[in-house]
RNA sequence: GCCACCGUAGCUCAGUGGUAGAGCUCUCGAUUCGUAAUCGAGCGGUCGUCGGUUCAAAUCCGACCGGUGGCUCCA
């Protein structure tokens, strides 16, 4: 006689089934509709097959197209059903890896020769005949020796079969020719697959690792919904139309330019008046927050760097050395700096420091080169010129708490109140390999999450992810489409005081070391402004808009009057461009809204003899809003001064 | 740095071995216009660079430079 297990279904519901019975039976007993639309069980809390015997009492959720967890277990079918096909088209292809990811799935592949773009459609053909076909994916657990003889032609799964322990259920996956070594859950069969599209192939290191063979990846994403795969492939062409590479040079912003070599921003005078805004934006914030700013050399012995431990560590990222400035012994060498902390040290160092004098806030907006792996660069996001609105922070230990409760003051301030982003923090605890004592990591830790707290921030933890020299707290932005930056970062420092021997005094009249702190609240300049293109899709708000109001003379009479209202708002401050180009009206609005003008101030023969002006605002259509001149000044510049997002 | 793909006028792109093209931009002329493209003319390219194959190369091959998508790295 079978034993009886009990299921603990979502709505409290107890059934009580045989041992044995499969989830899907279970689904089948409750209802046909919920049978047909399931997908994968919840056991316990583990994802399913639906095919798997349950064994023992157990929480029991039938998932359907609705569970996110679901849509995982379609993806990761769908890369198995890329592999079937990839097999079917390359029989010498082996097989590496195949994971669902965030927004798809992909599957790595040692395929004698690499994919190219005109495989991708062939490939997904071949895929839809698998899903024609709509084999069932049939799990088996098998032991290591039948395992090994199964995968006797693939070595990458050879390889990844050793390094699972004696204890592990060793799964395979078929599905029609297809086997796979694999943890599993899979749909119920490769018929599920209805909505999906590869996207792009690419090279990836086996395992991810540079010393090891590079693998062909092709990436594809998968919907239970068409509607839901043509969304995303919609939202895919939107984030292709705000890039900051296309509209940087359609707004005239910036250029790179071979001349002057990758990774070197030119910023144009657009693009200027964005960076201008921004340093202004930090530097006056900074200044009313207790900060000191300073100016610091693009260029120092190189000395100073192996001082700071810098060289040799973080070679591999600095220019080369340059020779002796003139004179001087030809030994010496100088190098561009990659970073200021070492500088600001010396400035903190330059001369007794007192617990009076702390916490010591040291800022500059700066430059500094870095010589990125050319492969890395991308527009402004990765470049090597770059400028950091860097501060560093000299203070006690017993002061971090508050000083970090600032840092996160200032990044709400600027992120979420300016700039109205949102974002997400993760603290990041000690590595294996760290400095300093447990003590001294347990203090800081704690001191950050108690700020952390006391803003009322969540947070998550990314357990290990801290720096040697000590824990930090990193701030992902999120963009208009939903995408995450990584911008702000609150860094602790224990290394360079110690390398420095930073001292200050302490009421006891002994000296006592400093802690030091890292932060960029931008990051970068650079790829700030790419990410607020793209948020904004280069309609920027009017305080930072590089164009504030295009002044247009309907005709020829009214050139004059437009000329004065263009100097009178230049006069108030006012970033006003006069278009008295020999084109009609309409190509004239064209032209300024494709240039996302925030305002455009039409001048007619009606406005110049009732003195006003008739004001559209970009993207409004043709409404339009006539107003006396004094008065749109004045609606300028406290829309201006107020920073407000709107237009 | 690694893998693949790409590089034709300022921009977007057509041109698969036989004398370099279009639209937009720009310049000039006409038009003087009431809220998203007026008409016409003109300027503009040793087809990324160097080398090779060929009677002949934008086109085929190689190297290099630059870009794109990823990998590694990372602000």
């Amino acid at each position: 006689m079978t034993r009886e297990i009990r299921l603990i279904l979502p709505d409290r519901s107890e059934r009580t089934v045989p041992a044995g019975t499969t989830a899907r039976e279970v689904a089948q007993q409750i209802g046909p509709r919920l049978a047909k639309a399931a997908i994968a069980a919840r056991v316990d809390g583990e994802v399913r097959d639906l095919s798997r015997p349950l064994v023992a009492d157990a929480p029991l959720e039938i998932l359907t197209e609705e569970s996110p967890d679901a849509l995982w277990v379609l993806r990761h079918s769908g890369a198995h059903v890329l592999a079937t096909a990839v097999r079917q088209l390359f029989p010498q292809a082996q097989i590496g890896f195949g994971p669902p990811i965030d927004d798809g799935f992909y599957y790595d592949f040692d395929v004698g020769r690499p994919f190219t773009p005109e495989d991708l459609p062939r490939i997904e053909e071949r895929m839809r005949e698998v899903v024609k076909a709509d084999f069932p994916f049939v799990r088996d657990e098998v032991d290591r020796e039948e395992a090994r003889r199964r995968f006797k032609d693939d070595p990458l799964k050879l390889e990844r079969l050793e390094e699972l322990g004696d204890d592990d259920v060793i799964s395979v996956y078929t599905d029609g020719p297809f086997v796979d070594l694999c943890r599993g859950p899979h749909v119920p069969s490769t018929g599920r697959l209805k909505h999906f599209k590869l996207l792009h192939a690419a090279g990836a290191y086996w395992r991810g690792d540079s010393r090891r063979q590079m693998l062909q990846r092709i990436y594809g994403t998968a919907y239970f919904t068409k509607d839901a795969l043509e969304a995303d492939l919609r939202r895919r062409e939107e984030a292709e139309k705000r890039d900051h590479r296309t509209l940087g040079r359609q707004l005239d912003l910036f250029s790179i330019q071979e001349d002057v070599g990758p990774g070197l921003i030119l910023w144009h005078p657009k693009g200027a008046v964005i960076q201008f805004q921004l340093r202004r934006l930090i530097e006056d914030e900074v200044l009313k927050r207790g900060y000191d700013l300073v100016y610091t050399p693009h260029v120092t012995r190189e000395q100073l760097f192996r001082r700071s431990g810098h060289l040799p560590w973080y070679e591999h990222n600095q220019y080369p050395a340059m020779a002796a400035a003139a004179g001087e012994a030809e030994e010496v060498r100088y190098r561009v700096k990659p970073m200021n902390c070492p500088l600001h040290i010396l400035v903190y160092a330059s001369r007794q420091r007192s617990y009076r004098d702390l916490p010591l806030r040291l800022a500059e907006v700066a430059n500094v080169y870095r010589n990125e792996l050319s492969g890395t660069l991308h527009g402004l996001l990765r470049v090597r010129g770059l400028t950091m609105d860097d501060a560093h922070i000299f203070c006690r230990e017993d002061q971090i708490e508050d000083e970090i409760f600032g840092m996160l003051d200032l990044t709400d301030f600027i992120l979420g109140k300016v700039f109205g982003l949102q974002y997400r923090l993760d603290l990041a605890t000690r590595p294996e390999k760290k400095l300093g004592s447990d003590e001294q990591w347990a203090a800081a830790e704690q001191a950050l999450s108690r700020a952390l707290e006391r803003r009322g921030l969540t947070y998550g933890l990314d357990v290990g992810g801290g720096a040697f020299y000590g824990p930090k707290i990193d701030v992902k932005v999120r963009d208009a489409i939903g995408r995450e930056w990584q911008g702000t970062t609150l860094q602790l420092d224990y290394e360079l005081p110690e390398r420095f021997q930073l001292e200050y005094t302490g009421t006891d009249n002994r000296p006592h070391r400093p802690v030091m702190m890292h932060r960029a609240i931008f990051g970068t300049i650079e790829r700030f402004v790419g990410l607020l293109i793209e948020h904004f899709a280069g309609a920027f708000p009017l305080w930072l808009s590089p164009e504030q109001v295009r002044v247009l003379p309907i005709a020829e009479g009214q050139v004059e009057a437009a000329r004065r209202l263009h100097e009178r708002l230049r006069a108030a401050g006012i970033r006003s461009v006069l278009d008295d180009r020999n084109d009609t009206l309409n190509y004239r609005i064209r032209d300024a809204e494709l240039m996302k003008a925030p305002y455009m101030a039409v001048v007619g023969q009606r406005e110049v003899e009732q003195g006003t002006v008739a004001v559209r605002v970009r993207g409004a259509g043709k409404k339009q809003d006539i107003v006396p001149v004094a008065e749109f000044i004045e609606r300028l510049r406290a829309a201006i001064a107020s920073r407000a997002l709107e237009p």
